[in-house]
DNA sequence: ATTCTACTTCGATATTCATCTAATTAGAAT
DNA sequence: ATTCTAATTAGATGAATATCGAAGTAGAAT
């Protein structure tokens, strides 16, 4: 299967979310005809139905076929099953990977948060504290054993209530302790509560 | 396979044809996500976000789980999935089922070419010769035998070629002859060439 | 009780796009 | 050659809708 880029995703939907293209594609599908007989069913003029004929074939949804004076469209069903199949698979991966990847809410919310380096307070919803609390278990390194006091002063750094946020980090599993030595783990085993 | 209607198929892809709402879908089929957060990610405004959110809960697409002031949203790939193979298979049918199933076209060719009950020329385009012939040929009955002087008596109340019309009556394969005795074929034998 | 926060609803604006008429092109028939 | 027919292109108009700011609502925090 070949992968659908968001792009074409997009102009496939839009093509089809049109009440006459859409009754083209139907007509199409059952048998060929000329812009002036789709233009008798739709009851619609023929610049009309050359307009969104291009736009069909834009997407080589149709082909077309001169006879004698006039132009024969057809559907190309299998152009329209491979963008069907495509868009079944690809849906969800194909849109992200459009660049919306990175999480600027989670940016907006450590800016809104700190001021001169410094935490202004820990915030009182979940998701926001989770941001918070990702950003400060990550000053830590992996590997590395801390006593609590040490675990507290650099937590200071960022916030006076050191207590609060050592028992956040052993609530999300961001650190784990034994008699008093702290040490980070890994970001897969985190868990947001 | 639920048979899909043609309203609901064009609501489908008018709610996925649009580029915010896409990267949505996209988003939300990794992760669920508040409004802010998605309006961080999108670069809209939270009330853009509302509004896409609810064409998107028309359809059932996404789901929405209130955790304390804020709603989070999450996709509903079932749905999804279920909307998206009901587009592949009902698409070509669903669509005409839906009312442009007369001839419209054939009805004008029809009235253009006759006049007072004559035909006041056969045309010269295959198709509307083809559309001229079907409804001359739906003037015999089946089963009946007609001498040649029959059928041009018939033939002549509605033009004066009656051996043009008859010539092309075989070659369509609309009757047969054997000894100067026509006969007219059932219709799913014709040929349109 | 009051304030804050996140979301929704409302009303206004601007853009996109479907449709039409008129003009143009290309091919067929006379 | 000229006329006819079918299709396309161009330009104009109107309808649909994406987006925003402002106002309203409901729940949470203080």
């Amino acid at each position: 299967m070949e992968p659908i880029d968001f792009q074409t995703l997009l102009e496939f939907f839009k093509v089809m979310a049109n009440e006459s293209r859409l009754k083209m594609v139907g007509i199409l599908a059952q048998r060929q005809c000329s812009v002036e007989e789709l233009a008798a069913l739709l009851s619609l003029k023929e610049p009309t139905i050359s307009h969104h004929l291009a736009k069909l074939k834009e997407l080589n949804l149709v082909q077309m076929q001169p006879e004698g004076n006039q132009h024969l469209y057809r559907l190309d069903s299998e152009a329209l099953q491979a963008l069907n199949k495509a868009v079944l698979t690809a849906n969800p991966a194909a849109s992200m990977a459009q660049g919306v990847t990175d999480d600027a809410w989670e940016t907006k919310v450590l800016k809104s948060y700190f001021e001169e380096g410094r935490l202004t307070q820990i915030p009182a919803s979940h998701r926001k504290r989770w941001v918070i609390l990702k950003w400060l278990a990550r000053q830590f390194e992996i590997g590395t054993l801390y006593p609590e006091k040490q675990v507290n002063e650099i937590l200071q750094r960022y916030h006076f209530d050191s207590a609060t946020l050592r028992r956040e980090f052993i609530s999300y599993q961001m650190m784990q302790r034994e008699n008093g030595v702290y040490w980070r783990e890994p970001e897969e085993r985190w868990k947001a509560v």
